[in-house]
DNA sequence: TCGGAACTTCACAGATCAGTATAGTCGGGA
DNA sequence: TCCCGACTATACTGATCTGTGAAGTTCCGA
């Protein structure tokens, strides 16, 4: 795995080709692991060469990155939308990535995408790794940002606190098989929430 | 990797060859990633040939199940010692684990070594899989106990809410690189369980 | 003295790994 | 007409993967 590319390629403007090897290689990275999954699987699953492959993304970090890029994208897609149907109250705004999580959840017992490619990628200063990191601290920086419009005591503990619970229960619901960790996450997200409001 | 071998070894009654193969899998399983690793560089860095891996762990499985279960037994002693400590109050006890949390995340900042092994084992019927599952659960039914002994409302939520707090405080602080997570984590959980006692 | 446990040496199997080289096909736009 | 981008086909490199076979050494305890 050479480490080039950065993972520029905007999701819509792929290639045909790009977008079948993008789709099952989010797909199996996800399922089966980052190291598990060969080069030459991917390719055949998208009907495609290996050649086509490198043409497009350049090497197997290369797909990699752009699998973790959009999924990331997905993400926060999903919860811009629900941020804007719930208009401008803070502290509503807060509770959001908890509202959001049963049905992001529900796609999957594999836990989070971003958790997993973590415990693959050990070096830090893998591209792929920027990527991951971003995501959770842009979650915890929604938080803080929110709870700080809605005056909340000490938004920099309480945002830590609320990206811990939520982390956390995609870490319950997959590995320990909790089916009720969202709810249970958003109801103490909730708690400390009204504790800390003026 | 073939799927034999019970983890049956038990730490104690190891060989010093199989002791330092466990002693330097551990490391490199937890350090690198589990696919990462090659048997080869386990048996080269133990002062070992992979025979000898090999007739001590049967495989490559069964020397990855040791290692979670030997990792699982060192959490498991440490949490007993602290607990221990603190004596009968269960109010007291179920705390327990946030305050051992700083000293556990210090040794290092690649976060969980289950749930990094979770990510990177996708099929439920491997035998580590069950590990891995255990602790999780092992660590909810100790909350949930306490609980429950502490006369706590509602202990089957609050046990979940805690094992998130905790799960997430690991995550936090090995992806977002949250210094404070794991306190953070403690001052929540004592936050909702004052609010849970009568 | 003998047996067995722990371990070494080393060669080997068969698969899979990421990545490259070379050559060619096909269709659309300037 | 010509070129270019997207893609196919196929063969190859060199490394690494898990796991085994066969024989030999060293040492300890009964």
């Amino acid at each position: 795995m050479s480490r080039a590319t950065s993972g520029a390629a905007r999701a819509d403007r792929l290639t045909p080709g790009a977008r079948r090897i993008l789709a099952v290689a989010s797909e199996l990275f996800y399922r089966r692991g980052i190291h598990a999954v060969g080069v030459d699987t991917i390719a055949a699953e998208s009907g495609v060469t290996k050649r086509t492959l490198y043409d497009r993304f350049g090497s197997k970090d290369g797909l990699l990155v752009a699998y973790l890029e959009t999924r990331d994208q997905r993400w926060r897609d999903l919860l811009g939308e629900h941020l804007a149907a719930v208009g401008d109250d803070p502290a509503r705004r807060v509770l959001v990535p908890f509202e959001v999580l049963p049905e992001w959840l529900g796609e999957s017992d594999r836990g989070c995408s971003f958790i997993n490619a973590f415990a693959e990628l050990p070096e830090p200063e893998h591209p792929g790794r920027q990527v991951i990191v971003a995501e959770k601290k842009w979650l915890r920086d929604l938080f803080h940002r929110e709870l700080t419009a809605a005056g909340a005591a000490d938004p920099d503990q309480l945002a830590v606190q609320l990206l811990s619970l939520h982390e956390g229960a995609v870490v319950s619901f997959a590995i320990a098989d909790e089916s009720h960790a969202a709810e249970a996450a958003h109801a103490a997200a909730e708690a400390l929430l009204t504790a800390a409001m003026p």
